[in-house]
DNA sequence: TATTGTTATACTCTATAACTATA
DNA sequence: TATAGTTATAGAGTATAACAATA
């Protein structure tokens, strides 16, 4: 409960931290994105350990089970994960035996990566899994801020 | 609203970032979140690079000139570093001769941290490179998306 | 006994480079 | 020559544990 030298005086930024003010840093958008980021990354990581997953691992499912036939390259590509680093979540997803890898004909460089029957159930379990927690988001949120949020957000253009 | 499903009609495997739909991440705030951070990320330490910071050692300097005296615990509470990180980064800063560290007088276990002229100078300057970050960030966003996501984002309440 | 700063360790993530087999 | 997948390595970031000085 140790209040640091100056604290008290100030009772205008009490928001983020509710000890220190933290300065231009509450103008920034970057500084609330990476401390809800921060939130999410372990609220998610703890809602698909029930399942044996974590986000990373998840999202690569959900891809492959949206684009079924389609490439490491690719899915790396979309999920903004080096090709390297991609081969050995893959060899997990396909030890616990929840994806395929089977060479493509098209390109027998490439495989063409697909959900196995139990990938498709632990996807399941996992997005109602992810599900709560968007919801947890959400309440912590305020409905609306979501809602404002999710829009603006996703209208963000990478390039 | 669209899952945006391109029920595999297109085999384009030659593009990274290929066409690639991505299922129920599209519906998740965490998606757009760690899209959104790993874009500012990398553009803010570019426009940093010019005074020899990156964010991180960018948000001790104006946390603790937002806190004159503070000590290292307290910063990295409000900026979520572990305190045995924190020392090496302060270390780095010192030896830039951008802060002092001194034995705090009402308790010899803590170290009051202070900006020097030259660390008020250097952060100055980089509040500068920060808001021209902040214009980009919000052009790209476009202006409304820009306010809402931040008003939006900043009353997430992280307990 | 608890806390601040510190050192040390281990594990993960990121970024490269190089190799293979195909194209 | 270029690309998909793979292996290997080095540098950050993160999470712990333990310790000395101080409370």
């Amino acid at each position: 409960m140790s209040k640091s030298v100056n604290a008290g005086a100030q009772r205008d930024a009490a928001k983020p931290t509710g000890e220190i003010g933290l300065g231009e840093l509450e103008n920034h958008l970057g500084y609330f994105v990476r401390r809800l980021q921060h939130w999410i990354f372990r609220d998610v990581n703890a809602a698909l350990a029930a399942v044996e997953l974590d986000v990373i691992l998840y999202s690569i499912l959900e891809t492959i089970a949206a684009n079924p036939g389609t490439t490491q390259i690719a899915v790396a590509g979309a999920l903004g994960i080096e090709r390297a680093r991609m081969v050995g979540l893959l060899d997990d997803l396909q030890q616990s035996g929840l994806i395929v890898r089977e060479r493509s004909e098209q390109d027998r460089r490439a495989h063409a990566l697909g959900l196995t029957p139990r990938g498709r159930m632990i996807l399941k379990k996992a997005n109602v899994a992810v599900a709560a927690h968007e919801k947890r988001v959400a309440r912590r949120l305020g409905a609306g801020n979501y809602r404002r949020a999710l829009t603006a957000l996703s209208q963000f253009e990478m390039d």
